[in-house]
RNA sequence: GCGCUUGUAGCUCAGUUGGAUAGAGCGUUGGAUUCCGGUUCCAAAGGUCGGGGGUUCGAAUCCUCCCAAGCGCGCCA
């Protein structure tokens, strides 16, 4: 409709003279249902250039318009406001859009505008040190729920986890599950006490880390390998403890994903960019471009002339490359593996690396537009009116299966879809707990289910999908405004996908409910005339098409029955 | 001190490319219902869009200064 428009409006603006060459014709739907259906502001973006009073414009406007557009698919063009052209579609046009609609069925706010085109969606990336934690679900919800709209708008999906299995954070997770072995083995070791939080204390082994991970899931492993190995471990050699705890937490990482409903694509092993030179390659191409130097026995990247204003450290003086300098190499591995979107997600502590990486990928001559960034603010996560700190290390973190536990699958996607990625989110433990009956997402499901139980019973009394509806009986004020509101799935989705904003779609599924809503609060179904009937049933198909759609998208289920 | 993000109703948050009277949920108050699912619906009250200045036909939205909060600013990741 818009483009159908556009081009009958640049028409009549030819006719009157002609708009600048770069003319934008804009178009947004009305807040106000007074104001039709579609509205334009070109007449008052003309003003100055025509030289004419706006609304003098509108009104000429109009007038051609009206006499060139075919009155089936238009139904009046008025002038309003200032200058504001409003138009009101047909209600033949509504009816062929809602027939495309229940055509389309689960397809219907599919798009193809990334046919052929192929997106990588890196996310979650926890080193498998603990068991995913609340602020890790509102990353995995978010790439996961972004990955699924990049392929509702016809995008090839590559959904990646990125990790390290070999730093110091690892090495200290091997010798935390040495420590409590060895207890095991010999539980007449001296202890000692390390100090969690304010008067919080832990009794750990002598041999533990001073930093080593608290989480009773070390405990866990320590007595598994106990119970399959005994005493018989070489307790010098922290690498079979390190192995051990990587397998079982990365399992442990897998079933909460999987639990979530996402799947990954591919695990990529920081490990692999330094076997194959990678690693080595980026740091003499920056090299050789000049922005490379060594002082005090470390390399290091030259950002003050990228505008930073410190320069920062690829390699230790030890030899050891920070994180940074695979990252870097990670990256320029994506634009190898031909990407045309790459995208990253992750939390706002890690604000200030990423410039650097994108800043050396550009200088090693890619295109680094092509990679874009979630970097969503953190989750506070409040218990008893209180804010809870969170540490992996000193396991005082709810886990992410914890929290499906007390709010379930479904609630937990989308608490961390509602809102935009870029403010806080404060998730109140206590109220996610005890308002779970009165979360929208129920809302949402229950719309949904009640759609299916009215279709259901308008089936036993012997309605049928089989008969070709009349939907120009769809008349009702509550009828042709569910319409309307159905028809901005696509766009809702384009959007929502560009903008990489799941919370669009989660805001515009509760204006659908509302609005099935007030067309079952008007409208029967069962107990009226065959025909208005059957319209209606298809419509209310078409709404279930709809949250469907949209729920599938955002990864949460649509249960028939609740 | 510098950088990023945020500041909108009592609370939690939407607000698209600068558009018309700034919206929703929760909460509060009042009301509806013999009904296809009461996990429902309707209505009311509630606003200095953090503050000042600027840009223009028009600003919650863009620019600038100030205030406040979160995060970051390491040869940790």
């Amino acid at each position: 409709m818009e483009a159908y428009l556009e081009e009958h409006l640049r028409a009549v603006l030819a006719d009157m003279g002609g708009a600048p060459d770069d003319f934008a014709i804009a178009f947004e739907k009305p807040n106000n249902p007074e104001h039709g259906d579609l509205a334009t502001n070109v007449a008052l973006k003309l003003a100055r250039h025509f030289r004419r009073a706006p609304r003098q414009i509108a009104e000429e406007i109009a007038a051609r318009l009206t006499a060139r557009v075919d009155p089936a698919r238009v139904a009046a063009v008025e002038v309003a406001g200032p200058g504001f052209l409003n138009f009101r579609f047909a209600e033949a046009y509504l009816t062929d859009r809602l027939a495309d609609l229940l055509a389309a069925g689960e397809d219907y706010g599919k798009i193809d505008e990334g046919r052929g085109r192929r997106a990588l969606v890196e996310f979650v990336s926890a080193n498998p040190t603990g068991p995913l934690t609340v602020g890790h679900g509102r990353n995995a919800v978010l790439g996961d729920t972004v990955a699924n709209l990049l392929e509702w708008t016809g995008w090839a999906v590559t959904r990646e986890y990125y990790f390290n299995d070999a730093g110091r954070q690892m090495r200290v997770l091997g010798e935390s599950v040495r420590a409590r072995y060895r207890a095991l083995v010999d539980p007449d070791l001296p202890v000692k006490r390390i100090k969690r939080g304010e008067d919080d204390f832990v009794e750990v082994p002598e041999s533990f880390p001073d930093d080593g991970y608290l989480g009773d899931y070390i405990i866990a492993i320590a007595e598994a390998l106990y119970a399959e190995h005994g005493a018989s471990l070489g307790e010098e050699d922290v690498e079979p403890f390190k192995k051990a705890a990587e397998e079982v937490i990365f399992a442990d990482i897998a079933a909460t994903l999987r639990r979530l409903g996402i799947e990954m694509d591919t695990f990529f092993n920081e490990h692999t960019l330094y076997e194959n030179g990678k690693v080595w390659e980026v740091v003499e191409a920056l090299r050789e471009k000049g922005y490379v130097y060594e002082k005090d026995g470390a390399v290091w990247f030259k950002t003050t002339e990228l505008g930073k204003d410190q320069d920062t450290v690829l390699i230790k003086s030890s030899g050891e490359p920070t994180y940074r300098l695979p990252d870097i190499a990670y990256h320029v591995d994506k634009f190898e593996r031909g990407f045309d979107r790459m995208i990253d997600v992750f939390g706002a502590d890690h604000i200030a690396t990423y410039p650097d990486v994108l800043a050396a990928v550009r200088l090693l001559g890619y295109d680094a537009d092509r990679v874009e960034v979630i970097l969503y603010q953190f989750v506070t996560l409040v218990r008893g009116g209180a804010p809870v700190k969170m540490s992996t290390r000193k396991a005082t973190y709810v886990t992410l299966d914890e929290l499906m536990d007390e709010v379930g699958e479904d609630v937990t996607r989308f608490f961390f879809l509602m809102r935009s990625p870029h403010t806080h989110l404060e998730f109140d433990l206590d109220l996610a707990k005890e308002a779970s009956e009165k979360n929208p997402v129920f809302y949402l499901q229950y719309a949904h289910a009640r759609i299916c139980s009215i279709l259901r019973k308008a089936e036993e009394v012997g309605f049928t999908f089989g008969e070709t509806p009349d939907l120009t009986l769809l008349t009702h004020e509550a009828e042709t405004g569910l319409m309307k509101t159905l028809f901005e799935l696509p766009e809702v989705l384009r959007r929502a996908a560009a903008a990489k904003e799941p919370h669009r779609v989660a805001n515009y599924l509760r204006e659908v409910a509302v609005a099935f809503t007030q067309f079952y609060g008007h409208c029967r179904i069962i107990g009226e005339e065959r025909a208005l009937a059957t319209a209606r049933m298809h419509l209310a198909q078409a709404a279930r098409h709809v949250l469907r759609n949209g729920l599938t998208a955002l990864g949460i289920s649509t249960p028939e029955r609740m």
